[in-house]
DNA sequence: GGCCAGGTGTAAA
DNA sequence: TTTACACATGGC
């Protein structure tokens, strides 16, 4: 089996009901600032190990902009130790958290009118995680693509040279869909695969339930 | 015990 | 410009 474009993709996919379980838009408390937070915990770590971090902050009140500011590292280090690399990423989320008063001023401006290119100046932000941010915190029509969607597209018979390259091939769905929904349909889109990916992690030949 | 997870930054070649 | 490694936890 193999998909046409990206939209063929998207359709395959959406038949398969893999959101049903899923919150609105997949990533959880789609458009706070606590999905900033979750895309820099989940970074190269797992799903339920980052919900065990988010809820030591929520339990504490750590999950808004004002909060991370204030908080002692080494409370926010406790707090985030579950999901890994725990050190590195309470000094990412209090400088980024820092930057996004100093340059907006709230959590609204910044989802606004934070560009792609400002999130990529920030310590620990990458393309992946300036992606998510946008398409998840943000509500922006921007697609994220990860190491799921990479190895989906590699069993499917595609070769990407680069991130954007994988980035623009599912973007390319943009012709078939009304602008509006875009956000919509690139956060679930994402979400998909991921979820799609959980569920034959361990499959060698993934393209086979298609 | 080694490998991996919804990556990124840095230093060496 | 590419490659290798560190960051850290816990489940398999």
């Amino acid at each position: 089996m193999y998909v046409d474009d990206a939209y063929e993709l998207y359709q395959q996919l959406s038949s398969l009901n893999l959101l049903q379980e899923s919150p609105p838009f997949w990533w959880p408390n789609y458009g706070s600032f606590e999905v900033v937070l979750g895309v820099i915990l989940t970074q190269n770590s797992q799903w339920h190990r980052v919900e065990c971090s988010l809820e030591n902050l929520r339990s504490q009140s750590l999950c808004t902009l004002e909060s991370i500011q204030s908080c002692p590292i080494e409370m926010l280090c406790d707090a985030i130790r579950p999901s890994g690399l725990y050190n590195t990423k309470a000094q990412y989320m209090k400088a980024l958290a820092l930057n996004i008063s100093r340059e907006f001023g709230s959590f609204e401006t910044f989802s606004n009118i934070v560009t792609r290119e400002w999130l990529l100046q920030q310590q620990g932000i990458g393309k992946e995680s300036a992606d998510a941010i946008l398409c998840y915190a943000c509500r922006r029509g921007e697609m994220v693509v990860d190491r799921y969607t990479h190895r989906l597209l590699v069993a499917l018979g595609y070769e990407f040279e680069s991130y954007d390259a994988l980035k623009e091939w599912c973007e390319q769905l943009h012709v078939n869909v009304d602008e509006t929904q875009l956000p919509q349909v690139y956060a679930e889109f994402h979400g998909m695969i991921v979820e799609y990916m959980k569920q034959h992690a361990n499959r060698q030949n993934i393209n086979i339930i298609f």
